[in-house]
DNA sequence: TTTAAAAATAATGTATACATCAAAATATTT
DNA sequence: AAATATTTTGATGTATACATTATTTTTAAA
């Protein structure tokens, strides 16, 4: 499960014990979040697990003292500014990515049509990863890695019911981005992240 | 000060007293912060003034025990992603607008032309939001809204040092919207916070 | 039986003491 | 005097007790 933790702050081992039994279906949505139960569980005390507490509700996965269950409608607005503002890192890919950089895009797709569930999990996760790191803008960064934690209860959903045309979706944007072709890159990542965003919103429905 | 405090989980009053320390210029960029210390003066325990300098951090105005000092590339990245997602939203706007709301906007292009400058600091802050309101994504309203003590530091500077046309851009995004023409009343706000960029930079040069 | 009030319980907010870590100042050695 | 240890001071991290607020349960009344 992993996800980088950007340059931040350093956090309390508690953060990640606790974004990751959200991240893993233990505490699955709706479950009340209560300081004292998650201390003595963990074995620390109240104060920082409040730390960490605050924080993910930073991040949007804890809300009102409960682990968030995102509607449609989150989903919706989630993917639009996704849209906005990782077609324009997929912009600035085409234009400044590097042969190195261009090279591990391409591992990425390539482990996406080989690799373990796992393998395809980071593989997919770096893939965004870097086109969006290429935007060389810290406050865009830290906008989707603040994203990351609700993203992944989604590409999780998408690798695991092995949506189609993932990895090809992946393999056009990489080629429109090593061809140089901005505005191509850009509309090719819009309509991925579009099609992401319907069959999460399909699958979300027949759960429901 | 005003300020929306949008519909976000309810604070300790020390969050806004140190808030405004900083926006007010009484804690310079560069300070440190230091938790003993804010309690003391402020005359409450450690314990809220801690999470208020999180949430401080969170926002981006205290970072690694420091006020902020944004640096050039800090106030592009920033303007960067706001014409992206602002843009976006004037295009929501020119479609969704109701006639009370354009209403409101017009109010805010007239006390920008007469008021005081307090009264034209909220004005321009209602502005903005108005027209982020009306995307009527919740997700792209709080990103917004957490940029908004930077944007303050700035849009203080943008008003102070009355930079001109201003107003002008206003009423220009404000009938785009009217003639419900989205791509013009994007490109026109775009066009306007490229201005204030530039005005900032500018400021920002002089200074060093 | 339903509703409202009161009491009891549970959870979070706040203060504070102590522990650990980081930084600064002093002392010691070369 | 310069460089390195050592001590001291300062600041943040952590645990915990108490206060306040919210929630639930119980009791009483309609």
């Amino acid at each position: 499960m992993l996800r980088n933790q950007g340059s931040r702050s350093s956090h309390h081992p508690s953060y990640e014990m606790i974004r990751d039994k959200i991240l893993n279906g233990e505490l699955e949505g709706g479950t009340k979040i209560v300081e004292e139960k998650l201390a003595s569980e963990l074995g620390f005390s109240r104060t920082p697990i409040r730390d960490s507490i605050r924080r993910l509700e930073y991040e949007g996965l804890i809300v009102r003292k409960k682990v968030v269950s995102p509607t449609e409608k989150d989903l919706r607005n989630l993917f639009e500014v996704r849209m906005l503002l990782e077609g324009s890192a997929s912009k600035a890919a085409a234009t400044f990515l590097s042969d190195k950089e261009l090279e591990e895009l391409k591992e990425c797709v390539d482990i996406g049509r080989n690799g373990s569930f796992e393998e395809i999990m980071s593989a997919n996760e770096r893939f965004h990863a870097i086109i969006v790191n290429s935007s060389n803008n810290d406050v865009m960064i830290n906008i989707i890695d603040r994203m990351q934690s609700i993203i992944y209860l989604f590409r999780h959903t998408v690798v695991f019911y092995n949506r189609p045309f993932l990895i090809d979706e992946h393999e056009d944007i990489y080629n429109a981005i090593k061809e140089r072709n901005a505005e191509k890159a850009e509309a090719l990542m819009q309509e991925h992240l579009q099609k992401d965003l319907e069959f999460c919103l399909h699958l979300l429905q027949r759960r429901q």
